[in-house]
DNA sequence: CGACAATGTCGAT
DNA sequence: TCGACCTTGTCGC
């Protein structure tokens, strides 16, 4: 169940233990059969995300596009050369849990039987790759891939994640600011922004616990009309989205309250209870004003929010 | 061990 | 608005 931060995360991961690398790629699994054989034997060009889509490029002008939807996730493993090269630690699992890296690197560079249903399985020199559960793994052109990353509004992690996007590629990220496009998208709707920010055409990369955490954050009400929000609204939304999910990137989880909030301090990672100030705190007292944190059910997903903080 | 929910999205109604 | 998709951790019996 990742957001925008974890796809971004695993994109930077693939440029850095898979970019240059000849791979066998297969489907144990099988329903992925036709695109593991056009993709076998190819080399990887370039690794990037956009919003919540990952585009590995291979030579040949061909796109291998994930989307993990609910559930999806990959699996790696290696060599000591694979971990080595990894920026993120190796991580054994990304995509799925906002789990700490257990650093629970495999030092084999040959993949272990399949478990359950590997959709695709990519297979390095030095190490392999397993996807499970996505929602979308297909294979296409590079201007089939544009055209779905053009079909996206802006990213705020855009540019913003080193070490990924390595090479031209339809997941290209491009350096610059994209707020003022943000900005025209939201206010040009009377939709409720928690809507709006779910939305992947308004912007690219934001989930249902974002979008709580930074409404919480920016203590605007959910309810309020994108047209209501104004351009200085609107400008702090997308840079505090931009600052808070690049951290999501560096830490591989997504953590938006204030270290000075942390029992354990402000140099370690808070525990879990403490990373969110209303998501999945339905009931509990909000952390800067003690009301109770207010749970509705809006276009089938779970919002929560400060009644008092954010009115 | 079964039920259920979960950071998502699409297509049918 | 609802079920499907199809994985996994958690909780209750």
């Amino acid at each position: 169940m990742p957001e925008g931060h974890s796809i971004h995360r695993l994109a930077r991961q693939f440029s850095d233990v898979f970019l240059g690398q000849r791979l066998a790629v297969s489907s144990p699994q099988g329903r992925f059969g036709d695109g593991a054989a056009l993709l076998d034997g190819r080399v990887v060009e370039s690794a990037s995300a956009h919003g919540k889509q990952l585009f590995l490029d291979f030579e040949g002008g061909l796109v291998l596009r994930v989307h993990l939807g609910l559930y999806g996730a990959w699996d790696f493993g290696g060599d000591e050369t694979f971990a080595g090269a990894s920026s993120i630690g190796a991580p054994r699992r990304v995509g799925e849990r906002e789990i700490a890296d257990d650093g629970g690197t495999r030092l084999s560079a040959a993949p272990p039987p399949p478990r359950g249903a590997v959709r695709a399985r990519l297979v390095s020199d030095h190490g392999w790759a397993d996807l499970r559960g996505a929602s979308t793994c297909t294979v296409e052109t590079v201007a089939e891939a544009l055209a779905v990353r053009d079909r996206l509004g802006p990213d705020p992690l855009a540019g913003r994640v080193p070490g990924q996007g390595r090479g031209r590629g339809p997941g290209e990220e491009k350096p610059g600011d994209d707020g003022e496009e943000f900005a025209r998208r939201i206010t040009r709707r009377r939709t409720p922004v928690a809507r709006l920010l779910m939305e992947q055409d308004i912007v690219a990369g934001i989930g249902n616990v974002y979008r709580a955490e930074l409404l919480y954050r920016a203590r605007i009400d959910p309810a309020t009309p994108g047209t209501d929000l104004g351009a200085d609204r609107a400008a702090a939304l997308w840079r505090d989205a931009a600052a808070t999910m690049s951290q999501g990137v560096r830490d591989g989880r997504i953590v938006t309250t204030d270290p000075a909030l942390w029992t354990d301090g402000p140099d370690t990672l808070p525990a879990p209870v403490e990373a969110h100030y209303v998501y999945r705190r339905h009931g509990l007292a909000c952390r800067t004003c003690g009301t109770a944190v207010m749970l509705a059910e809006e276009a089938g997903r779970k919002l929560y929010w400060c009644p008092r903080c954010q009115s």
